[in-house]
DNA sequence: TAGATTGTTAATCGATTAACAATC
DNA sequence: TAGATTGTTAATCGATTAACAATC
């Protein structure tokens, strides 16, 4: 993967793509042209063409694109021609919803460790992962070949975690926790901020109300 | 409200400066400049001020913005003002996680109903909260003055119950499910696609690896 | 071949940044 | 008053859309 510069404009569509382009698959589709994926996504096929070129010409003049080829192509893109090993930190609701959702594992997202810092909750087990403590997460990232570490902890300790964690060696972090985390350039963050998300949508209600 | 045609993009950024004004609020802080909120959130200076110059001048020249009154501005544009009325749609480990996480209350977003259509949890309590057949769904919506639908089930079943919250009443819809809703324009969606979220974390991963 | 559709260049549109007069 | 900082206009940058030659 050498595809650098491309932006966070453009990385933000392809999981859409990929999406589509698994159900054309799914239905049987052989191929499909940028027109076509353009009218069923609602876009333009020329953003779908220029989003595609950033990696590579895929299509074929005067066919279109290869439904199952792309899919795989995006998939590599992705990343998700390999699996990636997780750890959650958090054993709450949340972070309990995540580990028995059973979509992640499915696209190669495992869960293989939870760890927490309340010790009643020591070795209990969700979905057949035991929760450990919070001391044992820096030899389980060294012995399990861990890539990203999820946060499901409350705000207040989520920023010293999220350096804890760095120090141990994880690369990316999937946020839930409603702060920016402070980490160095290098390590990926991803936020999930569900309250913000309502905030937008109470926001585009209000504007349409009354 | 009628500030209209603003672009998402700004919209998306307003809980943020919201959070960081709650918290120079907590602290006490009573002015701030567009400079230093700038420096904090990593921003320009000049973002912050267009942006806020979309909703009104809230500044003064010489002295920067009031915290608190920035504050509670924001906090009207984003319509939080106000309690808004929610119903969560699948009772599963995600519906459960948000009914149960307090923030979401905190800032006037409130669980009123649980619906499912599996009866073996008819009448289980979540959070006090009575999980009913989703038959009742639509006197509940008309009874209970409900904004907004959360949707937590399987994204077989997303599509159609969309358009049967729509044809209820809804008018705001907040989906969990991995799938693009289809619902009449004037209905707001915001969508959250955890897989596609940590498919970007995926990628950007990817790239800076080996 | 004729028709279809790509990849890519050029044109447009929109969002961000810079600059500065207004003014507290 | 002098200094600080806004609100706003102008300049720049980047992303989206349109157009079309290349070609399957």
């Amino acid at each position: 993967m050498v595809e650098k510069d491309i932006s966070q404009a453009v990385i933000g569509r392809l999981p859409r793509y990929f999406r589509y382009l698994g159900m054309l698959k799914d239905e049987g589709v052989e191929r499909v042209s940028s027109r076509d994926l353009s009218d069923m996504m609602r876009l333009t096929a020329s953003q779908i063409r220029q989003d595609l070129n950033h990696f590579g010409g895929f299509g074929h003049q005067g066919y279109g694109y290869n439904v199952e080829n792309l899919y795989e192509e995006i998939g590599k893109i992705l990343g998700i021609d390999k699996e990636h090993n997780l750890i959650i930190i958090g054993a709450g609701n949340l972070g309990q919803a995540l580990v028995n959702y059973m979509n992640f594992e499915r696209r190669g997202f495992i869960f293989k460790g939870i760890f927490d810092n309340d010790p009643k909750i020591y070795g209990m087990k969700v979905r057949n992962i035991e929760v450990k403590p919070m001391e044992a997460v820096k030899d389980f990232i060294k012995n399990n070949n861990i890539d990203i570490a999820v946060l499901t902890v409350p705000k207040d300790s989520a920023v010293e975690l999220a350096e804890e964690l760095v120090s141990y060696g994880i690369k990316a972090i999937w946020n839930f926790a409603h702060v920016d985390l402070n980490v160095p350039s290098g390590i990926k963050v991803e936020n999930v901020h569900l309250l913000d998300s309502l905030m937008k949508l109470s926001y585009n209600l209000a504007l349409h109300e009354e």
